[in-house]
Parts: C-alpha cells; structure tokens; sequence
RNA sequence: GUCCCCCUAGCUCAACGGAUAGAGCGUGUGGCUUCGGACCACAAGGUUGUAGGUUCAAAUCCUGCGGGGGACGCCA
C-alpha cells in the first residue's frame, strides 16, 4: 500500500473513532504546495467542524495525538490542517523497498481481469499522417502503457478511416482526372499525388457544388461491391496501411492490436439498422434516410443511413462497438479523438445504450484540444499540413547537432539523435493538460532546455553516470545518518509515484505523470548539485546517497518508459 | 437559434474546493582546481477577463456580462 492510502485509512480511522459513529465526511489527503507544510496534509478537522459545531483547531490537536505512528510526525496548523512529516527511519527503509522493486516500482495488478480498448491514431486512407495526428498517437499510446502497468488487459485500435464519402470523391477524381498512362506515377508516389488530387477534386467541388454528387455515388457504387472501384480502393489502402505501419514504428508506438478499418464493419451495417428500427422507438425513416431521434435530450438527429443508401460514420462506429464488445466485453471503451467530436460521440453513446450494445460509460470520449498552426487551422484539403515524418527528421536533425557540440565523443550519436528529438516532440504533447488547444510552433515543439523531454532525459544520463563510476553498492541499513531537506524532500517525492500513477489513469490524463517527473528531475539536480555523491567521505552517507540517485534513476526511466519517451544512457 | 470548451506573469503552460497562485521561455545577476553547464542558484514579473453569489476557505463550484474557439450541415 502506498503512503497515501496508509493515512487515509489511518485517518478515516481516527476520525470514526473520534465522531463515534456520526459519519465520515469526504476529507482530503493532499501534498501542500509549501513543503515545510508537510509531506502530506489533510483537511478532515476543517471538513468535522461543521458537524461537531467545535472550533477545527481543536479537532485538529485532538486528532494529532491519535494519529500518533511511528512512521511520521503529525502536528495540527491553523485554521485546521493535520500536517504530517515522514521521519528519516521511515523514508530510508523505504528506499530498500523501491530498490528491490527495481522495475516493478509504480507497477500493480488492481486491472486484471478487466480489459480496455484504447483507440488512437486514426489515420485516413490516402493521407500521410500529419502533426495534427501527434496527440492523440502520443496521449493514446501512454494510456496504453500506463493501463498496461496496473495490470489491466489493454487493446489498441488504429480504427482507419478507409470508407466514406470522401474515397467516393477520391475514386470519381481518380477516374475522371488521372489518364491510364500517368497512373505509374501515382504507383511510385502515392501520397503526394493523392493528396494532391484531392485538394484539387475540393477545390472543384467548391467551385461546382454538383459534382460532389459524383463522389457520394463512386462511394455508393464501392458500398455496393463495384469491381473497378474495389480494386482502386483496395490499392490505396495497401499503401497506406504500410505507411501508417512505418509511422507507428517510428513513433515508437507500441505495437496495434487491431488495425480495423471502418469497411470491416460494413457487414454488420445493415443488420444494425433492422435493430434499431425494430428495437428503438426513437429510429425511424425519412426519405429513404434512418435517423435517430435524440432531440429530446439536447442531441439533435443522429444520421445512420443517408438518403442515397449509404452509411454514416455514426454507424460505423455503432458496428465497432458491437463488434468490441463481443470480442472484448470490454469494461472500457476508449477513443482518444480530438474535441471537435464530442458531439458525435455523444450521439454514438447514446444510440448504442438504447440499443442495448453498451452499458452507460463504458465508452469513453478522451477528447483533446486541437493543433492549428500560427496561420490557423491545418488542412490537406487546403495543403496546409506539415507532414509528421518533416517534423521528426528536424527533430532528429537539430538533436543531432546539439549532440555533436555537446557530447562529440558519443558512439551512438544518430540513434540517441532519434530518442531525443522524439522525446522532445512527444514530451512536448504529454506535458500539457490534453484539453487545451495547442497552436504549434517549431521553437517550442523542439526545444531541448527547461521543461523539456530532453532535459529528463539528459537528467536520467546524468544519474546513471554518476553510477557508472560508484560501482556496486548494496543496500545497508542506515541508523545513525541524518536527512539534510532536500534529500527528505527527493525521497518522499520518489515515493509518491505510485499514487501519481494512478492518478493519471483514473483522469486519463498522461500530463500528470509528466509533471510529476518533471518535480523529480528538478530535484534530483537540486540534490547532486547540492550534496556531492563520491565525494562524500561518511560511509554511510555515501552509500545512502548513491542509492538514492539508483532508486530516482528507476523512477524516472519507468515513469518515462510509460509516456512512450526513451531513456538513453548517455547522451 | 441551441449546446460545449477556453480566458492565470511579456510569451507558452501548471495548480486534486485549502495555507504565501507555481514552472519553463524570455530579461538581469551569479556558479565547475568536486560526480558531463541540455545543469544549478538568486532577482524582477499577478487584482487568476469582469460583476455578483455559495463556502470556515474560490483560479477552481453557481449566475450574469465581455472576449475567443468549437459543435449542431445526409463530411469524417
């Protein structure tokens, strides 16, 4: 049990004990901010007040001698905290639980039994992927790692956008527009000339709003099985699934477990609509279109079918759920897409509880704000995107050059180029609240100073550098050495990382785990700058200290590993 | 028209209803004859858009107003 937990219980005992039976109110165990406050504080005097009718400061001294443990001081603070200090024994004992863990440390099994998919990096057929597709490969691949790490059975599912209307845009430009001798071209340069082709099909459409018609039948004609269509369509996926295979590797994604398109689901579309028509009472016809009626509850019509018979996105993933639920029985469902579709995804929840496909909140919307450039809103439509690969290969190239004037003797230099340009870009998504909207700017995507990835990163290389030269040192108990602050202050930090952990699992949000790594890393250089490790001449204290930068240097590679960040030994 | 989100230091962002609102960048000053300076220390910088309300306690919850963005189009 993490020290956390230890005083909650600690505490809703005393308090149980002191109330006799009148209830326990909702009291908070929390790190102040102001660490000679504590290393933990709580609030449960102030929260008693009210229902004793008794001044809180004299809960509070009250409480204080009952919560008397040998493994912290407890002292009472006006207007009421109950502030509590580790002591020294206690922290340095600790020190040999987490240096046993070793990996382990931050990990748990509270998930098995319990599996959750998590949906992420939804490419579309025929497009590279852009920055735009960062965040949610990013935050998605951390959920995955940080669910895997509490032991919980995690699926991840790139969910393609292979099928719509725009392909029947695509497929009628395709035809139409690219003669039968210039095809080679696009065999040997798919992405270029697609996208191009695209931008200039919307551009017409825009011009002669008519011929997006053309497109809407082309995607009807490959619902319905079209020979011609089908083959065309099929090529294109072909070089993009390759495409986003190639990406995901060099994101450092964990491996996809599904790489499902829409079309996968295209079978079970027309039974669903049967069901909802039979079933929901809200479901009905109009114009040879299926809608659901939600406006009842603020959510207006949702769309399955169209009036020329094709399907709706809404439905696809109405297939999707059904399809995860019964392969998965997923206890989560979670679909890591940017805010602009929370209204979709409320839609798509609701349909699929009246249709008894879910239970309530077993899907999940993780929305996040959206990236637009400095010039506004990206789009491939308007050509306006910058490519993902020309982003890593600036990372890697402007990595690559610090580290040449830096670290010149470096072996490795292009391959730990790569883990630090990519650590900067991925830190750079991961560091920040996930609803936030974010407008990119290249100095800031790549810096490499301050709270940075590579600044963990080069604080990790530093650590392990130090314990290349300590050799071997074993752990002893220590009785006699006492704590300087920042030292009390680094261990106590360390071992709040399990309860940060969870934290950021419970809000789905992988910046918690971030910032917290970012305090460690501060720290742990305020501590070696401070307190000299080799040089130290007390045994004793030596031996402490390089085992308090082995046990940072654990938590900090773990904790990095579960964002997805790589952590170089030297860099 | 209906609904959702945002507004915190010059800039980019933190802050689970709690104590003196914190970081980074930028600016200024200082620090390796001791473990790699992608580092560390110190300083300046704030009426948390605004007006009310709830609470022992509000950046945080509620309401009005102002400003910005987004969704609701048979696009995804």
């Amino acid at each position: 049990m993490n020290l956390h937990d230890a005083l909650q219980e600690k505490i809703t005992g005393a308090v149980t004990e002191y109330t006799g039976g009148l209830g326990i109110p909702d009291f908070s165990v929390e790190v102040p901010e102001n660490t000679e406050h504590g290393d933990y504080a709580a609030n449960a005097a102030l929260m008693l007040s009210k229902l004793l009718g008794r001044p809180p400061m004299e809960i509070a001294n009250d409480l204080a001698q009952k919560l008397a443990d040998e493994r912290w001081e407890v002292s009472a603070a006006p207007p009421g905290f109950l502030n509590f200090i580790f002591t020294d024994k206690m922290l340095v004992s600790a020190l040999e639980e987490i240096l046993t863990a070793g990996e382990a440390w931050g990990a748990s099994n509270v998930g098995a039994g319990k599996s959750v998919i998590v949906e992420y990096f939804q490419l579309n057929i025929a497009k590279r992927p852009h920055i735009g597709h960062l965040r949610s490969a990013v935050i998605g691949d951390a959920l995955k790692r940080i669910f895997q790490s509490q032991g919980y059975t995690a699926i991840s599912d790139t969910h393609v956008g292979d099928w719509g209307t725009q392909f029947g845009i695509l497929l009628w430009a395709f035809k139409t527009l690219v003669k039968e001798e210039d095809r080679h071209i696009y065999e040997e340069y798919p992405f270029e000339n697609l996208e191009k082709l695209y931008e200039i099909a919307n551009l017409r459409i825009l011009q002669t709003p008519e011929l997006r018609e053309y497109g809407k039948e082309e995607f009807a004609k490959l619902e319905r099985g079209d020979r011609e269509n089908r083959k065309i369509w099929e090529w294109m996926v072909d070089v993009s699934m390759k495409k986003l295979k190639e990406s995901a590797e060099r994101l450092g994604l964990l491996p996809f477990d599904e790489h499902k398109g829409e079309s996968s689901y295209e079978k079970d579309m027309s039974l669903i609509v049967e069901d909802a028509l039979k079933k929901d009472a809200a479901t009905r016809k109009e114009d040879g279109a299926v809608v659901v009626d939600l406006t009842k509850e603020k959510l207006d019509e949702a769309v399955l079918i169209k009036s020329d018979g094709a399907s709706t996105y809404v439905l696809r993933d109405l297939a999707t759920i059904q399809y995860r639920k019964k392969e998965w029985k997923f206890w989560k469902n979670i679909y890591v897409v940017d805010v602009r579709q929370s209204h979709h995804f409320k839609q798509l929840f609701r349909v699929a509880e009246l249709l008894g496909y879910e239970g309530v909140g077993d899907s999940e919307h993780v929305e996040f704000g959206f990236m637009s450039l400095p010039s506004g809103a990206m789009s491939t439509r308007k050509g306006t995107v910058i490519a993902l690969d020309a982003l890593l290969d600036e990372a890697e190239r402007r990595a690559y050059d610090v580290i040449r004037e830096k670290n010149p003797e470096l072996k490795d230099a292009a391959d730990v180029a790569k883990q630090v340009g990519l650590g900067a870009i991925k830190y750079f998504d991961l560091s920040r609240n996930r609803k936030s909207d974010v407008i990119f700017e290249w100095e800031k995507a790549l810096s490499f100073e301050g709270n940075t990835g590579p600044y963990l990163q080069y604080t990790y290389a530093r650590l392990k550098s130090i314990l290349r030269k300590a050799g071997n040192v074993f752990f002893q108990p220590i009785a006699s050495v006492q704590l300087s602050s920042i030292e009390h202050k680094l261990i106590s930090l360390v071992l709040r990382y399990p309860t940060t952990i969870e934290n950021a699992l419970l809000d789905r949000s992988p910046h918690i785990l971030a910032a917290y790594l970012y305090e460690l890393a501060s720290v742990v250089n305020e501590f070696y700058h401070a307190r000299p490790v080799l040089q130290e001449k007390n045994e004793q204290m030596r031996a402490l200290r390089i085992i308090l930068v082995t046990v940072t240097a654990n938590t900090l590679r773990n904790g990095l590993d579960l964002l997805g960040i790589a952590t170089p030994e030297e860099m």
